[in-house]
DNA sequence: GATGAATGAGTGTTCATTCAT
DNA sequence: TATGAATGAACACTCATTCAT
């Protein structure tokens, strides 16, 4: 399917990364990059900016990369790989570290990945996959401040 | 695998359901009797304690049942046939109630969708999964009351 | 599936006939039984009829029963059992009379075969699916005549 | 069964066919080649001889192939296949032209089929298969002349 | 760097049959 | 006489992977 899709031949996908999950994480660190993008965005801000800007960069970016970030946060894979990635947790504490700033607890991971869950689960939940994406964006919007 | 896992045949597996998807909707819909018994109970308490007694039920069942909810809630099959099912149509409308109260607005569906995107995202997360029971129940309760 | 059209169990069936193949062959020796009253039927009438009323009840039984015979017809179960049994042979026989006469030579059953293949061939052929009985029967009467 | 008979693994089979009516198509496309060199050769011939050479070919086609052509010629699959094709119509077409030439009626393709089901019918037939090849070929060319 | 061919191990499903009740 | 449950063996098909060229 990958391949046909991006017009090359199984073969050549193998020569290319060795394994499927090596294609799976390549996808899933290009959407990290892009969340990156917006954590540096958000840290660039004044302070008292900051977590504004980056509820709306993170809201915006699940909504224009629906269908990906729904697949890749909700494959078993994704998340196993990531959890033993060094990037992926350098990302994940600039995330709380802006989200929640420094009184976060002792589990301060637990409010940035329900964050981050919610955040993919409304976009990709079936009952809501007709919403048009301004009305889910001042939605999420709305919901996502209460997160802190 | 299923029929592997526990134990019989491939073929005894579709004597008694027809269907693949029928053996997931089964299991699914035994997950659901388990989260219409916690919103009896909640709608059985009084109107003050409606809420709290929910938010209480619905943690405790999504740690009990960890594996299974993150299973079933991350599965499109599953929760492409529950859209279409009225009796989780039913169960969503009265947990919709219970969490938002009359107030809730025009896209009230898009806050619980998010509650339990949210609940199951965190007991799914595997950063998250060598928090014990008990601290995990409590977090989730200080974060779920943010949700209203 | 035939268990279910007639409304009974698979079980039941395995019941009454042993095997498949025996309810395959049941099914069949009714038609034969259909077939021996046609050529019982020719067999009555008066010498200088007997080919015409035989061809003319071949040619009816072929368009009424089309679909059956054409399944039985074609299906190597069938013909392979029938090519063992007594009442089948005796039914050729006296097809093979009644339609070539005493002339016929020392491989007189190739023609009676050709024939009944013929048959069940033009009624089973997929571009004459379309073609109303009425014309069917005409046609073939047609062309059976030939056979002698 | 076809996988093991010709000494692959299924797996090979449907890389080079991709759907197993593909194989069954492409068997019965082979024989279909032979039936239309046969076709050449008789419209090759003097006006006078056609018809003489396109029985005689047809003849020994059916005996030359004798299980190939049976099964495909009684395999509702292929008939239904072959129904939709175009090659096959050309075919059919030439071959009623020769046999019937112009003054063939408004079902000409009833006694074309009719032939051909014959044909197969015989040397299908349980109880003509000890007959040797020669004998089969003479009887079966003798009767072919009857159909016109 | 890429490809055609192949493969082992699966998947979802059907089918003829058996057997305890 | 009938049934519910089960089963081995097959079937059509997919998928991640390998390998010689």
């Amino acid at each position: 399917m990958i391949a046909d899709t991006i017009g090359v031949t199984k073969a050549a996908l193998f020569y290319q990364f060795r394994t499927k999950d090596d294609i799976v994480v390549a996808a899933a660190e290009d959407e990290l990059s892009r969340l990156e993008a917006v954590i540096e965005g958000a840290e660039a801000a004044t302070p008292g900016r900051q977590r504004q800007v980056l509820l709306k960069g993170m809201v915006d970016l699940s909504v224009d990369r629906r269908r990906t970030v729904s697949v890749i946060l909700s494959d078993p894979v994704v998340l196993g790989v990531f959890a033993t990635r060094e990037r992926y947790h350098i990302a994940l504490n600039r995330l709380t570290d802006l989200l929640m700033g420094a009184e976060a607890g002792p589990h301060r991971h637990l409010q940035t990945a329900m964050f981050m869950a919610a955040l993919s689960g409304a976009v990709m939940h079936p009952m809501l996959a007709d919403l048009d994406d301004d009305t889910l964006r001042t939605e999420l919007l709305r919901l996502a401040r209460r997160f802190h």
